[in-house]
DNA sequence: CAAGTTACCTAGCAATTTACTCGGGAATTA
DNA sequence: TAATTCCCGAGTAAATTGCTAGGTAACTTG
């Protein structure tokens, strides 16, 4: 049970591209250089994030990584789930035959856990990120808690 | 990024204590059996949970543990934060120097994360899985709701 | 065209964590 | 004394994390 940074390296190097949004294609070197983070890690990461289409690469001089989306439509959740294998969270896991009382008990209980996180992820964009920062995240808390469902594209202003 | 089983197992464990609350103590040859959790394993989470002052181990025959407090009184984050190490949750981590902008907005989006799965998990008492099983766990989200904490549960969205 | 730049790919590594096995104790009860 | 149960430490295979090293492929500019 254990945030890694391995998400928080993909978010971080996203918010460098969305902020970056519309002045030209990001290197994977700025990044390292910015936030300190190994060149070829980052490729890894680059991998994943290109697999679920978040991002688009091009190569040669001047080229470098853009969104392939609009940092609105592109929640902490999309970039978290194409980076970590996020197995046990969500729907992927938790099909095992519930036989004991406790323990269908605490898988349920893992379930509901997993939604709590997964819906909070879901309701942060790129773009609530980059717009107010912190003050955001607290803004977002209050919606979902309002509304309990999420649309990151009705930007409060 | 994982919900490891470590807590899982835990968390089950322990609610095989509340469940036989005032009828004896409990052996963790039988929570072996009845989870099917390697009796060695058992007894290295319950040395986390000893520590934790959570639960009594009494040695000898008629022996086993006992929980230290009433069911109601020890959370599922009380557990887990037991025998995880929970290290970049809370407060714990997160005192790093924010030089650079987007760290610093993914430093407190994973401090707000922490604590909202922190949160959840607090609300949640053996005594509410083990009274009311999983409705409890809707029950304790709703509450949290109103307080105006987070959750929103539009499952099959 | 050639050279440089950048994405892209594969392999391997040290450290840590997970879940587990093994082999012993030490305290308590009968 | 003997059985039971907690207690303790060492060791292990597999997975994950964050990283290094060493390429190849596509693109732009001189």
């Amino acid at each position: 049970m254990r945030l890694s940074t391995k998400g928080r390296y993909a978010v971080t190097a996203m918010l460098d591209l969305a902020l970056n949004e519309g002045k030209g294609a990001v290197t994977l070197a700025d990044i390292s250089v910015n936030q300190g983070i190994s060149l070829s890690y980052l490729e890894q990461l680059f991998a994943a994030l290109r697999n679920k289409e978040l991002v688009r690469g091009v190569r040669g001089p001047g080229g470098g990584y853009y969104l392939t989306r609009g940092a609105d439509e592109i929640t902490v959740a999309d970039i978290i789930c194409a980076v970590d294998e996020w197995v046990e969270f969500t729907r992927c896991g938790g099909r095992e035959n519930c036989h004991a009382g406790s323990r269908c008990l605490t898988h349920s209980l893992w379930d509901e856990l997993s939604e709590e996180i997964f819906n909070f992820l879901k309701g942060i964009s790129l773009a609530d990120l980059v717009e107010r920062g912190q003050a955001r995240i607290e803004a977002a808390k209050e919606k979902k808690a309002k509304v309990g469902s999420i649309s990151s594209q009705e930007r409060a202003a």
